[in-house]
DNA sequence: TTCAACAGTTCCATTTATCCGAACTATGGA
DNA sequence: TCCATAGTTCGGATAAATGGAACTGTTGAA
């Protein structure tokens, strides 16, 4: 299972990254990587929303995440260092990433 | 089947955006729409990108995009009239459809 | 009024995708 | 070597997309 395939920035679509996001638990998981100041694990998404995720889902939301272009995933040691690809995907769709972030926050922040 | 039922603008979910707009078909006719200065049927888009869609799909397509808010159908003797809920959705989400319409186009540029 | 034409919707069977427990793989430490 | 940990893969159950055929609702013509 090795080097972990990521699409070239040419290859990422707009329906994919959409996709990948219209799901509560993996937006979430995004929004967070995108704003977390260093890398993330997987298994620091265990929990999404005080929900727990079992871990073949939680690898089946990265792997779509990673897919879609939207994240790297480098394995460091016996876990997995993922880093969002914000700043690649801006110069492909300038703005769209930062408009679904502010988003995410400001339906999060209403449903309080 | 009458007064065809569209959320209330606080009932919008940014997943249900995503995921109405995260099919080729939907993004295209949503934006076409989107771009228009008068309303569009639903017949307008037998064909979308040079490709028939059969009427039970584009109707089920047209439900997908009103349920998740995107857009107003009004019966107008015996066709739809679909407009956009642009105006409404950016107070909620400012910038949202802005970006994603920006990038839908930016890739059909470039598909070229 | 009856009938035909047209725009959309609903029904339903087929295909496809999602979810998650269980088994598996890979790395690191005792 | 053996065990613990982090993720992945497999496989069966459940849910959603697809599209042809039949249906509803509205208009206009005979």
């Amino acid at each position: 299972m090795r080097p972990l395939a990521h699409p070239g920035i040419e290859d990422i679509q707009l329906e994919g990254i959409l996709h990948a996001l219209s799901d509560p638990v993996r937006v979430a998981i995004f929004t967070n990587i995108a704003g977390a100041e260093c890398a993330q694990t997987c298994s620091a998404f265990a929990e999404v929303n005080d929900k727990p995720i079992p871990k073949s889902s939680l690898s089946h939301h990265f792997k779509v995440l990673r897919e879609a272009g939207l994240i790297r995933s480098e394995r460091q040691g016996v876990e997995m260092r993922n880093t969002s690809r914000c700043v690649e995907i801006d110069g492909r769709f300038p703005g769209l990433l930062p408009a679904i972030i502010n988003a995410h926050a400001a339906q999060a922040a209403r449903a309080v």
